[in-house]
DNA sequence: CGATTAATGGCACTCTCTGCCACTAAATGA
DNA sequence: TCATTTAGTGGCAGAGAGTGCCATTAATCG
């Protein structure tokens, strides 16, 4: 089996397995369960996700690897901010209407149920090297430089608070201009940042 | 049984499990073998515990905690950086030399123990936002600000990059010095950070 | 077409964690 | 002082998470 379509498997599962969650919670949701509804054993389902609340991960890393791709892409002569607003459309025009809301519904989901929790954090803390990886080619620093993993951290933890805000304001509906809004917030919060003194 | 009983109880059943974590692995570990070596009943022990990685808490919330109370005391009159010189002396003289070391070994073992790692970071966040409280009475602006989210986050993710580090170097023994180190790798940290633009 | 390889499903088993109940000990109150 | 309430404890049974093993099946290759 190619890796793609194994990856599309995964992706299947995950979207049956976050509407469960969504519906009656994870506890209460058995891995049984989410492999019936994805019409895979259980068996196998424990094969694509050793563990239940990894359910989320191919949801989720499509939303974090976008931002990374965009990062990657950063060219040296131009301000963050602004090359935010240039190249950062993802879930705008990169991916179909259901993924984009069934993205914001798992961090959404990651707000009451810690396990989720714990399961985002990691992945955030995943893009986080990636983010490292692609500071440290900008500047030509080394990849563990203090400096390249503080701005990394930084960024990312910025990446958080507004992905979280993004999430609760759409509870109810997303449109194109939330998402554009979501690209400001982030440009607002990297500015916000060097006012820490 | 008083609170203080409690937390003591929970601090004593952590320092056996964060040892036995470390000799042999936390999947090695079963939650009998803890009960066992703390001198209680499993059935006791998961009622302390809801999780087996929950076992680092106790240890692991000295050190954060720490840092947050001296947050908390941060006078409106200083740079934080001074601040941090004057007040921040978690590790250095308030714990003894076997909470320093046990807490040092638990930040160790999450870099490669994947449960205790999303138990840390679990913790961090609880972290954000006693740091988001504090920065939120000293700036006068709502804990739910975006800009006092943002702070709070981006803070934590430079403590959490120098805690990590000052962990990695400290694998073969703690002095005051390095400990002081630490301290001074938050200060830069900060600094370094006001020139993520 | 036969043979190798990889994915699948079924089964049994361990371990995590919970609900329930019975037991003990300390605190309370008459 | 004795009965009663109260809270922590341990034992036991059971559901669910996750794994190892093996038989079956499907895809691939010569």
């Amino acid at each position: 089996m190619s890796d793609e379509q194994r990856q599309q498997q995964r992706l299947d599962i995950s979207r049956h397995a976050v509407r469960l969650f969504a519906e009656q919670g994870v506890a209460a949701t058995s891995g049984e369960q989410i492999a019936q509804a994805a019409g895979v054993s259980e068996r196998s389902f424990w094969r694509y996700f050793p563990h239940k609340e990894s359910c989320v991960e191919p949801l989720l890393t499509k939303m974090v690897d976008a931002f990374c791709q965009v990062v990657r892409g950063w060219p040296g002569d131009l301000e963050l901010i602004d090359h935010l607003r240039r190249a950062y459309t993802p879930l705008i025009d990169g991916a179909s209407d259901e993924d984009i809301e069934a993205v914001l519904e798992v961090v959404r989901l990651t707000q009451s149920e810690r396990a989720l929790r714990a399961a985002y954090l990691m992945l955030r803390e995943r893009a986080e090297h990636a983010l490292a990886e692609a500071l440290a080619e900008r500047t030509g620093l080394p990849e563990d430089a203090i400096e390249i993993r503080v701005q990394a951290a930084a960024m990312s933890a910025v990446l958080k608070v507004a992905t979280d805000d993004i999430a609760r304001t759409t509870s109810k509906g997303v449109t194109r201009d939330t998402l554009v809004q979501h690209r400001e917030e982030i440009a607002d919060a990297l500015r916000a940042l060097s006012r820490l003194r």
